[in-house]
DNA sequence: TGCGGGTTGTTATATAGCATTACAATCGAC
DNA sequence: GTCGATTGTAATGCTATATAACAACCCGCA
C-alpha cells in the first residue's frame, strides 16, 4: 500500500510568491485568491497528517460518514462531488483499514449502508483534532475575530 | 488540439451541497471552506471562458507573462508553482495561439525571453473583463464591502 | 404478473495534469 | 580550460478521476 502523497523536500504544487516579480492583476480576481489559500490549506493539512496516508477527500469522507451512519455510496459521492466509482475506492480504502464497514440494507438489496466502526470513530477524533489544531496555525496571520469573519465570508460566498 | 475541459451538463469535481445531509464539523476547517468556495470559483471561471480552450493556469501565465516582459521560462513555472517541464507545455500553448513569442536573449545563450505579442496583449485584455465580470457574478453573493474583506483577508492569509 | 426504464455497486479502461528523469547546450567560478 | 550548476527540451511515469460497461435490483404500470 503505497502513499499517495510523497513527501518531499519543496514540492510543486503550491504556490510560492516569486520574489521581485509582478503579478499583474490577479491579486484582484477572487479565483486567484482562492487557489492560493487553498493550495496553502493543502500543504497545511499535507504537513498536519504527515504518513498517514490520509487525504483531504479522505478526511471528508471519514467525516461525512461518522456524520450520516447509514449512508449510502451513491450519496457520498454526491457529497464529495466525485463519481460513483471514487466514491467506492475511498469506502474500500476505509473498510480496509478497518474504519468504516458497509451493512446490507434491509430497504434496498442494492445498495450498502456504511458505518463508522469504534476504530473509526476515535481514528477520526484524533484526525478531527489535529486538523483543527494545524487550522489554528494555518491561521495564524489573522486574529480571531478576523478568522471568525473568513469563515463566515466563505460561507456565505458558497451560498 | 483538443479541449482541456469538456462542457459537460452537471459535472462533477464541484461540491454540490447535498439536501438533508450532515457535514459534521467540516464547516470549521478552513481546508474544507477554501476547497469548497475554489472549486466553487473554477465553476464559474469555466463558464465565464466555455469553448475558449483555456484553463486558470493559462490565465495566469498569460498575465505573468503581460506583466513581466522577457520572463525566463524557469520564472514562470516557479510563479505558478509548477516543474519546469509544466510551464514549458503552456508556454508551447501560449506560443501557438500566436499570444506569446520566445526571443532569443542576449546575456543568457540557454533561456529564452518570454513576450507578449499583439495578439496577446487584445487577448489577456478581453479575458480580463471577461474574468472580473465573472468574478462579480461569482461573489454577487457578497456586499461590496464584503468582498473587499474578504479580498484582505485572503491576502493576509496567505502572507 | 411480468415488462421496461432507471438506479446501485462494481470493474475495467481512458484521460488529464502533473512530476520525474535524462540529456545536450550553456553559464559561472575557480 | 575544467567542473558543477542551470536552462530548455523530450520521453516517461504516476495519480487522481472520469467514463463506459455490466449484472443485480428497484419501481411503476399495464
Amino acid at each position: 500500500m503505497k502513499p499517495s502523497l510523497k513527501t518531499r523536500g519543496a514540492r510543486p504544487g503550491s504556490i510560492a510568491r516569486v520574489e521581485g516579480l509582478s503579478y499583474g492583476d490577479l491579486g484582484e480576481h477572487f479565483g486567484y485568491l482562492l487557489r492560493r489559500a487553498q493550495l496553502a490549506g493543502f500543504d497545511a493539512f499535507h504537513r498536519a497528517t504527515e504518513r498517514l496516508d490520509i487525504t483531504p477527500a479522505r478526511y471528508t469522507a471519514l467525516t461525512i460518514v461518522g456524520a450520516n451512519p447509514g449512508l449510502t455510496q451513491s450519496a457520498l459521492g454526491a457529497a464529495l462531488g466525485t463519481a460513483r466509482s471514487g466514491a467506492m475506492m475511498v469506502v474500500d480504502w476505509m473498510e480496509q483499514r478497518g474504519l468504516v464497514e458497509r451493512r446490507h440494507r434491509q430497504d434496498d438489496a442494492r445498495s450498502w449502508g456504511l458505518y463508522l466502526t469504534g476504530r473509526g470513530e476515535t481514528n477520526l477524533r484524533n484526525l478531527n483534532r489535529r486538523v483543527r489544531a494545524n487550522d489554528a496555525a494555518f491561521a495564524s496571520r489573522l486574529a480571531p475575530r478576523e478568522r471568525a469573519a473568513l469563515r463566515k465570508l466563505l460561507d456565505k460566498l458558497c451560498g
